[in-house]
RNA sequence: GGACGCGUAGCUCAACUGGCAGAGCAUUCGGCUCUUAACCGACAGGUUGUAGGUUCGAUUCCUACCGCGUCCA
């Protein structure tokens, strides 16, 4: 039907597929420019304009008609008319108006031809409609390309997410909101580079390809490298050549890209996701703290001109962090149904936290009878309150991962790995506003430096926000001797069954023993931070195209 | 991997407790030289995700599978 359409267009001398059009600027940028002209204005100074864009509404009345253009991008001849064009949403699209007896029967012809979602090309002057609105007077009307299947309904655009999702070109341009967080993304990414160009740190990019998958607790994805018959990782992070470089006399270095990791798809992951590192030499994590906080802010300030963002339903503040050790996070949000709580000495050592545990099982021993039986009782009477008196799903996962402990250390986890585990069930979901969680078990920080005089302990910290964590950071372990121990301690945890625990990497240790100056360092889920400065509830709203399962075939 | 929910025309959505599958937009045709979710008139559009089952009869109930979403691991 279309088709034919485009024939009809061609025996009126236009061609079907053109090759360029002469639009001088766009859209938003004719908006920026003449948007407050009046009508009288307009007509006594006969404003010449050559604008494209696709075809979103059509309004024909016989001998006349309407169209709307849209447009989003902003672009001039000359970078100064670009200055404060920041278009919204309605700056976007631009009326024409065309008559038979202003362009002509071929035109006209062409006109009627038209589809929504075609693309085309006018040239003319810009007038106020009678409801004052601006509009190109077309004088000529030239055809650029043909929208070969039909345009989602154009009230409520596209809207199931999947094919949202799936075919994100029609999203970007039947929801012009759709493209906004992508604007956005871009501007993130524009202020990150800023900040850290501004302070001496060097853009680098290190391998994506890796013959071991270091520098996070994750499972990689495997590739082969036919020529070289070698088996190879993608990354899962750029951490351990990031190092390499600083000993290597980079001392400020960042990178900013993908990272890759064999792991669930949900609202906050996915397989392939954007990662910012950066290190730096002679600092620390509390110096790292700082520049966090600092950063955070700017970012902000450069996407959305405030600090404030609204995320699930949240009003999150970025002008100041919180922070708590992860032990003091455990103990604020320990809950109150749970009465044994621990103190700050159960954390001390493996003895006094295997301590903790038994007390706690006691406890619960004694009073679950009696609370399963409250929980029963309520049950019955079907009635959320009383059941909501028994414990949230927060209180029994608690008191369920709490269960498991006994049995993991005696099977032999080390302790540190449960308080870790422990942190993010008692803690996690209260970290709405940005908090910065430090001093974590070594056990679950095979790359971190110890804290002076307390082995168990490294200087590390995570930043959470809206609940879900944005960074990591720490200073970096840089005895090459005690990093191939921790090398070894992970083997360990593998041949346990913990295939998500680091291998070893002997390049990386001899780099150590070339002398790594004191030195912090960082990660930032890009994503997740455009997830939060957009409000998107999903990690899928901020990449263009996520991981999706392959699609249903046409019947056969 | 588990639980729950969803899948109907190109798009957005209806269809009571199982009883002829419908509307708006888009498309097609006709009318209209200032409309803007344009309007008026007419036409057309479907293997109800797939495959089975129950039933006189299934979009509706059941089973499996596919895809998507949310929560959990």
């Amino acid at each position: 039907m279309r088709q034919e359409k485009l024939k009809e267009i061609e025996k009126l001398g236009q061609p079907a597929y053109p090759n360029r059009f002469e639009a001088k600027r766009s859209i938003p940028v004719v908006r920026a420019q003449f948007g407050n002209a009046t009508g009288e204005e307009l007509e006594a100074n006969r404003i010449q304009v050559s604008v494209a864009g696709r075809i979103m509404a059509i309004r024909a009345q016989g001998k006349a008609g309407f169209a709307t253009l849209q447009q989003a991008s902003v672009w001039a001849p000359d970078k100064k008319e670009l200055e404060g064009v920041e278009p919204e949403q309605k700056d976007t699209r631009l009326q024409i108006y065309v008559r038979l007896d202003a362009v002509g029967e071929d035109s006209f012809k062409l006109y009627k031809l038209l589809d929504l979602g075609d693309h085309i090309g006018v040239t003319g002057y810009l007038f106020r409609t009678r409801t004052g609105e601006l509009t190109v007077h077309v004088e000529t009307l030239t055809f650029l390309a043909k929208a070969m299947l039909a345009l989602p309904e154009k009230y409520h655009g596209l809207a199931d997410v999947e094919l949202r999702y799936r075919q994100r070109y029609v999203d970007l341009f039947a929801n012009l909101d759709a493209r906004e967080v992508f604007v956005k993304r871009a501007k993130v990414l524009r202020a990150l580079r800023r900040f850290f160009d501004e302070r001496g740190y060097l853009e680098v990019e290190t391998p994506m390809m890796q013959p071991v998958a270091g520098g996070a607790a994750a499972r990689p994805f495997k590739t082969h490298h036919n020529a070289l018959d070698m088996d190879l990782y993608l990354r899962i992070a750029p951490e351990l050549y990031l190092k390499r470089l600083v000993v290597g006399g980079l001392d400020r270095v960042y990178e900013i890209n993908r990272n890759f990791r064999n792991e669930g798809v949900s609202t906050q992951h996915n397989p392939e996701f954007t990662m910012l590192e950066f290190y730096q030499a002679y600092a620390n994590y509390h110096d790292l703290m700082d520049l966090t906080e600092e950063l955070i802010k700017f970012v902000a300030m450069e996407v959305n001109g405030t600090t404030v963002t609204e995320f699930n339903g949240a009003q999150i503040d970025f002008s100041s962090m919180q922070k708590l050790t992860m032990i003091g996070a455990i103990q604020k949000w320990w809950p109150e149904k749970l009465l044994v709580k621990p103190m700050a000495t159960d954390f001390g050592s493996s003895s006094a936290f295997a301590d903790f545990v038994r007390r706690f099982d006691e406890w619960k021993k004694k009073s679950s009878q009696e609370l399963s039986d409250t929980y029963w009782d309520a049950e019955e009477k079907g009635s959320g309150g009383d059941l909501s008196s028994f414990g949230t799903d927060h209180e029994t996962d608690v008191w369920g991962i709490i269960s498991t402990f006994e049995d993991r250390m005696f099977q032999g986890e080390s302790y540190g790995k449960l308080i870790a585990e422990l942190f993010e069930v008692v803690a996690e979901e209260h970290l709405i506003q940005p908090t910065i969680i430090y001093e974590f078990p070594t056990a679950v920080s095979p790359l971190s430096k110890q804290k002076p005089g307390d082995p168990d302990w490294v200087e590390r910290f995570e930043i959470y926000v809206g609940g879900f964590e944005l960074g990591n950071a720490f200073s970096e372990l840089n005895d090459p001797v005690e990093q191939h121990k921790r090398f070894e301690d992970q083997l360990k945890e593998r041949a346990r069954g913990d295939d998500e625990a680091h291998a070893m990497d002997e390049d990386y240790v001899r780099a150590l023993a070339y002398g790594l100056p004191p030195t912090g360092g960082e990660g930032i889920g890009i994503d997740r931070l455009v997830m939060l400065l957009t409000g998107s509830k999903s990690i899928r709203d901020v990449i263009l195209f996520p991981q999706m399962r392959k699609e249903q075939g046409p019947r056969d």
